[in-house]
RNA sequence: GUGGGUGUAGCUCAGUCGGUUAGAGCACCAGUUUGUGGUACUGGGGGCCGCGGGUUCAAAUCCCGUCACCCACCCCA
C-alpha cells in the first residue's frame, strides 16, 4: 500500500458511489437558483493573483498564506509593470465574479445582473474535518441593486436551497450590518480607543488582531476577552442614516417574506470588502459546527476594482459543511436520490449463452443503447453461470438472455431481475428492434 | 505555524510482555450448487506490517528519525 504518487493533500477523489450525493446538490443548488432568477457564470478557476489581493484585503489570512499560486513564465505575459505576483487560483467566487461583470461591460449594458456559480476553489491551509485545499462552492451574486430587497432575495435563495436540501424549521439566520465605509472607519476608531488600554488583560490572539483586523475582537471566545468586550463601542451608534434605513428596508423585507431572523452584532465578515448587510445562516442543531452560509454586500468592490460605483450583494455555500450537515441529519432520503442512485445500473443486461452469441449481444447492445437505454454485457469471455451473477450484482434491472434457441425462433424475452414479470411496452419495442438489429447479417464484413 | 492521534491485504480491522511460512470479514477471481439470476459452499490471487536507521540469535512488535494522513488550535470566502 505504498503510494508511489498519494493523492494531493486536501483533496478528495469524487468517485461514481460520492458523486451521487454530489450531483444532487448541484441540480438543487442550480434549480434553485435559477428560479430564483441567476444565470450561470464560469470565470476562470484561476486569475491574476493581484485580484484577490485588492478584493480581499492584504491583510486577511486568506491572502497572506492560504492562496495557490503559480509563477507566470514569460516576461511578455506580464501585464503590469514590476512584480505581478503571478497567477492564484481562486480562494472564492466573489472577486472573479466581479472582475468578469466588469470586463463584459455590463455596468454600462445592463448593470442589474443576479449571477450563479458552482465549482471548485482552493486555499492553501492545513486540512481537517469540513476543511480542504480543494472544495466546492455555490454562490450567488447579485450586482447593480443597491435597495434593501436584493439583499432579501439573496438570503431568501439560500434558505430555499437548504430547505430544498431537507433542512428544517430551525435553519437561523444572523444578520449584522457593517455600515458605510465612513461608518467603518468611525467605529474602527473608537473600537482602537477602547480596546487599546485592556490589551495587556487579552489573550494573545486578540493582541495580534488588535493591529490586523480589530472587529475580530468582537468574537473572540476567550471567556475574559468576551467579558471585555461587553461594553465595546455599537456600530449602530455611530451609523449614518443611509445605512440604517437600509438596515431597517432589509428587516421589513425578510418580514415580508415570512422569514425571522436574528440580529447578531458578533457577526463580523473577515473579507474586507463588506459594506452594510452581513449575514449567517446556522443549524443550530449541529452544535458548534453550525454555519452553513454567509453572505453580505460588498457595494465598493466594483469601484475597487476599477468600475464605476457597483452595489453589489451576494452568498457563498460550501457544498463540505453542508455534507457533513445533511449526514448528521440523515438527509437526502434515498428515494431522492433514486434517478441518481439508479443511473450507475445497467437497465438490460445482455447475456451470451455460447460463444456464438458474443458478437449477436455486442450488436444487440449497441441496438438498445441506440434506443436510449443503458445496456451492459459481459467483456470478459465469462461463463454464461457468472454472466447472470454479473448481471445480478451490477443491480441491472433486466436480463436479456440471448442463445440459440432465440437465434432460431427470432424472439427474445427479457427477465426481471427484481421479480416482476412483465415487460414494460415501450423496453418491450425497443428490445424487438434490437434483436433485429443483432441477428442481421451476422457474418458481413 | 502550534498541539494530539493513527499508519498491517483494495476496504474495515485483529495480531505487539520480541519467537515458525502475518490473520479475519467484506471485496475480487475460479469452480460447485440452487431450474441458466444477487444465496450457500469450496478453492484461489493479493501484504518489503508507511519509509529509513538502531538494539537483538531473532523486530509488524522495542528505540530513534522521517514521511503521510486524521483531529483540534489558528483562520474562514
Amino acid at each position: 500500500m505504498a503510494q508511489s504518487f498519494p493523492r494531493p493533500r486536501g483533496t478528495r477523489d469524487l468517485l461514481p458511489d460520492d458523486l451521487v450525493l454530489i450531483r444532487h446538490l448541484e441540480r438543487t443548488a442550480r434549480r434553485v437558483a435559477e428560479t430564483g432568477g441567476c444565470v450561470e457564470v464560469r470565470p476562470p478557476l484561476f486569475e491574476d493573483t493581484r485580484l484577490f489581493a485588492r478584493s480581499l484585503g492584504d491583510a486577511t489570512d486568506v491572502v497572506e498564506k492560504e492562496m495557490f499560486t503559480v509563477p507566470r513564465r514569460s516576461e511578455s505575459e506580464q501585464s503590469g509593470s514590476e512584480d505581478s505576483g503571478g497567477y492564484t487560483f481562486r480562494p472564492e467566487g466573489t472577486a472573479g465574479a466581479a472582475r468578469a461583470y466588469l470586463e463584459a461591460g455590463f455596468p454600462q449594458r445592463g448593470p442589474l445582473q443576479k449571477w450563479y456559480y458552482l465549482g471548485p476553489m482552493f486555499r492553501y491551509e492545513r486540512p481537517q474535518k469540513g476543511r480542504e485545499r480543494q472544495f466546492t462552492q455555490f454562490g450567488v451574486e447579485i450586482f447593480g441593486a443597491a435597495g434593501p430587497l436584493a439583499d432579501a432575495e439573496v438570503v431568501e435563495i439560500a434558505l430555499r436551497f437548504f430547505e430544498a436540501l431537507g433542512f428544517g424549521a430551525e435553519l437561523e439566520v444572523r444578520v449584522n450590518s457593517m455600515g458605510d465605509p465612513a461608518d467603518r472607519d468611525r467605529w474602527r476608531e473608537s473600537l482602537r480607543g477602547y480596546f487599546e488600554p485592556q490589551l495587556a488583560e487579552r489573550c494573545s490572539d486578540c493582541r495580534d488582531r488588535f493591529a490586523r483586523n480589530v472587529f475580530r475582537l468582537l468574537d473572540c471566545k476567550v471567556e475574559r476577552c468576551r467579558e471585555l468586550s461587553a461594553g465595546a463601542p455599537d456600530l449602530f451608534a455611530v451609523m449614518g442614516e443611509d445605512a440604517r434605513v437600509h438596515h431597517e428596508g432589509f428587516l421589513d423585507a425578510m418580514c415580508a417574506l415570512g422569514r425571522t431572523v436574528r440580529e447578531d452584532r458578533g457577526i463580523v465578515r473577515g473579507l474586507d470588502y463588506y459594506t452594510r448587510t452581513v449575514f449567517e445562516i446556522h443549524y443550530p442543531p449541529l452544535g458548534a459546527r453550525s454555519a452553513l452560509c454567509g453572505g453580505g454586500r460588498y457595494d465598493g468592490l466594483v469601484a475597487e476594482l476599477g468600475g464605476p460605483a457597483t452595489p453589489a450583494v451576494g452568498f457563498a455555500i460550501g457544498f463540505t459543511p453542508t455534507e457533513i450537515a445533511l449526514a448528521a441529519l440523515e438527509l437526502p432520503s434515498e428515494s431522492e436520490l433514486a434517478d441518481l442512485r439508479g443511473a450507475l445500473a445497467p437497465e438490460v443486461w445482455c447475456v451470451a449463452v455460447t460463444e456464438e452469441e458474443r458478437l449477436p449481444v455486442l450488436r444487440l447492445a449497441q441496438a438498445l443503447r441506440k434506443a436510449g437505454r443503458r445496456a451492459a454485457l459481459d467483456l470478459r469471455g465469462k461463463s454464461v453461470g457468472a454472466q447472470m451473477k454479473e448481471a445480478g450484482k451490477s443491480g441491472a434491472a433486466w436480463l436479456a438472455v440471448l442463445g440459440p434457441d432465440e437465434r432460431t425462433s427470432g424472439a427474445l424475452t427479457l427477465r426481471s431481475l427484481a421479480g416482476e414479470v412483465e415487460i414494460p411496452a415501450a423496453l418491450s419495442a425497443d428490445l424487438d428492434a434490437a434483436l433485429r438489429a443483432a441477428l442481421k447479417d451476422p457474418g458481413s464484413r
